[in-house]
DNA sequence: ACTCGATAGTAAACTAGGTTTACTATTTTT
DNA sequence: AAAAATAGTAAACCTAGTTTACTATCGAGT
């Protein structure tokens, strides 16, 4: 990853002091997501899948096991289905999904997994499975059902105010 | 911004069901941070300040008032100097910061806010405070503080395992 | 006071993860 | 049957960085 040239550990000189408390939420949000998916990714690499990146897993979480066409998951996804389109050809080219013919419509391709996708995305939940074990420990099994339903909560209100 | 061409409106078409109590924290996360981002960036728009990125207002979050070196902001943000380098260069030139030499090192460039630099992150700051003064009173006052330090608490957990 | 490694910044070429614009082939609606 | 909507592809572009390589200066140890 290298991120602050010829020394990692600079990556961890993040400013962490008093002042946190005071952070915006917006801060503790980011930092959290970042060190969540850099450790789901290194775990990643360590069961032999080297080449996924965080963009792979968000293309992934949303493949059907039925399989899934490319607007379907661009919409899930907020992004452009050309967009997806791109993602799922490198996904492809690694052989993680395939493409195949929709039977019910010729423009359309299903999506689906191959078995290494099956493999790595089964991998991935697991894992993720056992990080959100460690935050319960941490905080506590009710407390960490609430952080997500007040996390939940105040999403949902953005998306009111949007309409 | 228009994702999902020619029909904002997808974009809030992501799924919002039943299922989201059990997605993963990490999800959560995201799509909070995105919303709250978002909702930021237009509010800023709407006051005038229509060319601030998120990326913008990274640096610019950590210029301090008596100035900056871009190598400190490259380790707050975990980015390389290069990449900051960049990112000064173009808030320079759209004018809401200046570079002058460093009194004390003829190598280094002192980052600082221009007047127009000082306003926008003034308004933005204050703007900040009025998103999480509505948090506050959609899961209450001490919730929110809890909150806040829980993630504190499960993102300091992730910098010890690093160690 | 001098040397030599560390540091501040710049430059250029590259990359990831998208977007916009434009198009074709089909499907659905009316 | 015609018109509008939809699925996917293609190509050119963009943002926010990275890597590699370099220059100029600083500062600690001898």
């Amino acid at each position: 990853m290298m991120k602050t040239q010829n020394d990692d550990s600079k990556i961890s000189q993040i400013k962490v002091d008093g002042l946190d408390a005071i952070q915006p939420l917006g801060r503790h949000l980011i930092l959290l997501f970042r060190a969540f998916e850099q450790e789901l990714l290194e775990e990643l690499t360590g069961r032999g899948f080297q080449d996924i990146t965080g963009a792979d897993l968000q293309i992934l979480r949303f493949v059907k096991p039925e399989g899934s066409h490319a607007v379907e998951i661009a919409e899930l996804l907020g992004i452009t289905k050309q967009g997806v389109g791109k993602a799922v050809l490198s996904l492809e080219e690694r052989g993680y999904v395939k493409r195949k013919a929709d039977p019910h419509d010729v423009r359309a391709k299903l999506i689906i997994f191959t078995s290494s996708g099956k493999k790595l995305i089964g991998e991935a939940i697991a894992f993720i499975e056992t990080i959100e074990a460690r935050y319960e420990a941490l905080i506590g099994e009710q407390p960490f059902q609430t952080l997500k339903a007040q996390l939940r909560t105040l999403f949902n209100d953005h998306q009111m105010r949007k309409t």
